[in-house]
DNA sequence: CTATGGACCTGAATGC
DNA sequence: TGCATTCAGGTCCATA
């Protein structure tokens, strides 16, 4: 579900609001895909600082310690007082109350995680964050760094994109539909494309995450930010879903294809290998 | 080092 | 209606 624009759209929907807050009980549900890395006591008293973010991880600053959460393939997140919530669902696995309101992880396929640990330096943490690429909406993403990125890859753009050690935060959707504004065919050796195109492709990622932030995400079937409102950016994708349908700038037809067993939407006339 | 396929898990949609 | 198969927004890990 969560590519880097619903994990922006949800960190910017709760930050301001938790921050400051005192965490007093902390419950989980079914294991997520690591163990938390503390006894639940342990977070209990502490103070969130701040809500960051790195890729598709949350970040968020304890008073002693840092608390990593992702979101998945399913999850999201809300926070809100716990009476509005309401009681804890069978999906809801990770659940931080805390004298402003209560955070839950809501994620029935529980591929995301809540993680502890002391700093940012951990072992843990460096395991983690420690290979990402690029933040594609940071000064440091220019062209020419992400030209050198690709340089090291002969594999297919679309899963350079997707593996995230180059840029993070382009997931599946928003890969094809880079990949389409850029007019690069997903299946064109990373290493393969010209400055200019790299250009292009490094102007495509800003433009089409910054909007697709802008529009509060993309809400396939039940992404929502933390105060429970769903995206909009579903109306203006070109490509992702539309196998077999117009091209909206040519007139061609969609298709798709698999890369890594995970589908890619193009258009042939449109994008070059 | 990079590239590839499998693994994790649940629910909805599709097919016979 | 019932049951099996396929697919879904991520990414770590073992293996080549």
């Amino acid at each position: 579900m969560p590519e880097l624009p619903e994990v922006e759209v949800t960190r910017q929907s709760f930050a301001a609001r938790i921050a400051g807050a005192h965490i007093t009980a902390v419950r989980l549900g079914k294991p997520l895909r690591w163990p938390l890395g503390c006894a639940p006591q342990a977070l209990v008293g502490q103070q969130v600082l701040a809500v960051r973010r790195r890729g598709k991880y949350l970040l968020l600053d304890l008073s002693a310690g840092l608390l990593l959460l992702h979101l998945g393939m399913s999850g999201s997140l809300r926070f809100a007082p716990a009476p509005q919530l309401g009681p804890a669902g069978t999906h809801d696995h990770f659940e931080l109350h805390t004298d402003r309101g209560l955070l839950r992880l809501h994620d029935p396929r529980r591929f995301g995680a809540a993680v502890f640990t002391p700093s940012e330096q951990s072992a843990q943490a460096r395991k983690l964050l420690g290979g990402l690429g690029l933040e594609p909406l940071s000064d440091e993403f220019t062209a020419a760094a992400l030209q050198a990125g690709l340089a090291r890859h002969r594999a297919a753009i679309k899963q350079v994109l997707l593996a995230g050690k180059v840029v993070v935060g382009v997931g599946n959707i928003y890969a094809s539909e880079v990949l389409f504004l850029a007019g690069i065919a997903p299946t064109a050796p990373a290493c393969s494309l010209s400055a200019l195109r790299c250009r292009r492709l490094q102007q495509a990622i800003r433009e089409v995450l910054a909007r697709a932030v802008a529009r509060g995400g993309t809400t396939l079937r039940d992404f929502s930010s933390a105060d429970g409102s769903a995206g909009h950016f579903q109306t203006e994708t070109q490509v992702y879903g539309r196998a077999g349908q117009p091209c909206l700038r040519c007139g061609g037809t969609i298709e798709s294809l698999v890369q890594g067993q995970r589908s890619s939407f193009y258009c042939p006339r449109c994008q070059r290998p």
